[in-house]
DNA sequence: CACAATTGTAATGTGGTTGTAACACGCAAC
DNA sequence: GTTGCGTGTTACAACCACATTACAATTGTG
């Protein structure tokens, strides 16, 4: 999970945004000075921190100087959360390097889609496709399979993609063609099952009995999408059997 | 210099902005209607996004919506402008994949003092990109391998910046062309393969044996993100041979 | 202006990829 | 069992994608 730092001397607010931010999932760290605020940085690494600048002992906006400068912390997202609300601090806040500037009272909804608006870009949401021991890298276009890189060619890739993006669906060979190989195709539905034979060899423990990639009888081909270990339960489809 | 695209019906505040930033240094284009929003963004391909949410035609959370999920432009930062300040409306605002919400009335100073922000966190956000032995400063425009400077020329500069930038991450030709070289462009894609290879005589030991930028066959390159020293554990991949 | 460096295109060769035909197999119905 | 249809499997020829070279056009520089 992502480590959140906060530093926020008033004990009220500290409490209270430990509690909902933590309640979201993140790991919270912190001081109530700004002393050891950079120390506790460099010790704990957290992947964003958020920094009041109005602190009794110094003052935060130096702090974030001192994390913009210091070459292992300066790529950490700055958030800074204050009452100064004048265009001047706001200028000031933004223009020396934070990322956002909340002004208090703020809304704890709010600041947290803000936190997450950091992490966003870096998300690895729709990026990853697992199943089965496998495992299909969108943005890399590689494919593992028990931490195992597989070389699979671009119409293998794209066809297992499609699959496995919707797992338990059946497709039929004319949707995979219009899907994988484009709508002004030029090319045999008998295609389709040489390129599922190919990627079978290269995921199925046992080609001949595949568990990752399903024969529909008269329908087409599905990604499984349960795990199952076992080929009994597997056999008598309920829900094709049913349409059949 | 960055080009904005503006969407905004109001007259006054259109021009304002228009004025203001343009004189910041950027280029402006824009609709005062939200119907031609997303065409115009496939035109110009603006670097940043300003969306207003109220359009006396169309709802600017759409149009964020079509800017997102279309995949040319899902990357563009889009910063929301308007007048609704409810605690739901922000919520909804950010988390449909706006980058900031900037409520109305707002200092024109502050506001682009968060564009900047937006740009400087895809450029200046790591000065120096470190990999396998390759260390390229952005500041100073310099590469260096295993401590040596070697020379290179603007393009192939900015085409290893832009690899560097997300190791790991496969570029179509299409995509390298957009980002290095405009994407008004009037370049053949083979031209990228060219540029690869000078890369890679000038970077990699072995240029027939790269390490360092992946080809990756029918879908584009990219810059391997393991600085992998051994090759011996690529070479002979068990699953596949195994099948083949 | 001459010269060098950079830039982008075209042409070439090569090896992997692609799609098809042909054959083998198995399931289902009669 | 037999028949027919849908699927698994193999082999192969055409093709495409990429690496590489050479070169013309453009840009920059003394």
């Amino acid at each position: 999970m992502r480590k959140i730092a906060l530093i926020e001397d008033d004990s009220d607010l500290y409490a209270l945004l430990k509690y909902n931010l933590e309640k979201e999932g993140f790991t919270l760290v912190g001081t109530q000075t700004g002393k050891g605020a950079i120390e506790l940085c460099r010790r704990e690494r957290p992947d964003l921190i958020l920094l009041d600048i109005m602190l009794p002992d110094s003052d935060g906006l130096d702090i974030c100087k001192g994390i913009r400068s210091h070459p292992e912390l300066a790529h950490i997202p700055v958030i800074f959360l204050t009452a100064r609300a004048s265009e001047t601090d706001r200028i000031v806040g933004l223009e020396l390097g934070a990322n956002d500037y909340i002004v208090k009272p703020f809304f704890i909804r709010e600041l947290i889609a803000r936190i997450k608006i950091q992490f966003r870009s870096q998300t690895t949401a729709t990026r990853l496709l697992k199943a089965g021991g496998l495992e299909l890298d969108r943005s890399s276009c590689r494919v593992r399979l028990h931490n195992q890189t597989l070389s699979l060619t671009a119409t293998e890739f794209r066809l297992l993609e499609f699959l496995m993006s919707r797992p338990g669906v059946v497709f039929s060979r004319e949707q995979l063609l219009d899907a994988v190989w484009g709508h002004d195709r030029a090319v045999t539905d008998r295609t389709v099952d040489v390129y599922i034979l190919r990627l079978r060899q290269k995921t199925e423990a046992d080609p001949t009995n595949p568990l990752l990639i399903r024969s529909v009888r008269g329908f087409g081909y599905s990604f499984n999408e349960s795990e199952l270990p076992s080929t009994a339960a597997d056999q008598p489809n309920p829900v094709v059997v049913a349409v059949q």
